[in-house]
DNA sequence: CGCCTTTGACCCGCGC
DNA sequence: GCGCGGGTCAAAGGCG
């Protein structure tokens, strides 16, 4: 009852409106805070296979511990990701990201707000072992906020594309538990490819099923100088995806894990099944 | 000069 | 209704 099985981004950082799971030894399902009804499954596996599975990878140096998981082993790689809430429906698009954005900017003449539901758009967060807040993804984000967060002592910084057309945006804190983990969350999908993206064949088919991946914005194999330069050990250079997967269960005695692979299926391209 | 970060103010939703 | 917390705006300043 206590500790649940698997770590809750929001027990990291102490506290969230949203449900993300660390895939530290948890099942792979809890990845995807799926809403029960199959209509949301279909649409996040849908998802899924537009943007390539968010499984993004955060590695810990050897000595590093496990995330707030005592029982946790010794394994070096610990990811999360979950997407929720799809806008799929024009009729349950986030108002609180367009429509406040546009009542914001219109001032208070609209303070009705329409009865749509709240819904945000599709999100997910994942966590990286790093020494800089904000990681390079290939994109180029505008920081336009930056918010004290209960229980937390460490501020929450809000970046936005800066893309014109494109309105993702992207929210990086540090863990609560372990200021040496940053949780970043994306919210939404670019609609541009990555302007400072290397090209899909760089070295290896491998990337090619991690560019859209990237072209969601997250952060992948792809490494930009910053990063060693700023002692980032975020992914690793095999493809993330399936390490996600096959390593936790590999070195992590947690007896859930090892059964999470029929839901990889699910939730992997199947491409990215076949790499392995 | 253009772009970015900083930062205080403001707005909104939610719980009490 | 009020206060709190989260999210965003936008002016000001910094930097290349």
């Amino acid at each position: 009852m206590e500790r649940k099985e698997g770590m809750k981004i929001e027990d990291v950082l102490g506290n969230s409106s949203y449900s993300q799971y660390m895939v530290n030894n948890l099942p792979l399902q809890s990845i995807f805070d799926l809403s029960s009804s199959e209509d949301e499954k279909i649409r996040s596996l849908g998802f899924m296979d537009l943007i390539s599975p968010p499984f993004l990878e955060m590695i810990e140096s050897p000595e590093a511990e496990p995330i707030n998981q005592p029982a946790t082993p010794n394994y070096s790689s610990i990811s999360s990701a979950s997407s929720e809430a799809f806008n799929d429906e024009p009729v349950q698009l986030d108002d609180r990201d367009e429509n406040q954005q546009k009542t914001k900017k219109q001032l208070k003449l609209k303070p009705k707000k329409t009865n749509q539901k709240r819904q945000r758009e599709l999100r997910f967060a994942f966590m990286t072992k790093s020494e800089v807040d904000h990681l390079e993804d290939g994109y180029k984000w505008r920081k336009y906020g930056q918010k004290a967060v209960k229980n937390s002592s460490f501020p929450r910084s809000y970046y936005r594309c800066t893309t014109a057309s494109c309105n993702v945006k992207k929210r990086v804190e540090r863990s609560f538990s372990d200021p040496s983990i940053v949780v970043t969350t994306y919210e939404g999908q670019h609609t541009h490819p990555s302007p400072i993206m290397p090209r899909p064949n760089l070295n290896s088919s491998h990337l090619s099923s991690a560019m859209p991946a990237a072209a969601f914005g997250m952060p992948m194999q792809w490494t930009p100088p910053h990063y060693h330069r700023h002692h980032q050990q975020p992914f690793t250079n095999s493809l993330v995806p399936l390490n996600f997967g096959h390593n936790i269960g590999s070195s992590a005695p947690g007896p859930s894990l090892l059964k999470d692979h029929g839901l990889l299926q699910d939730i992997l391209p199947s491409h990215m099944l076949k790499e392995e």
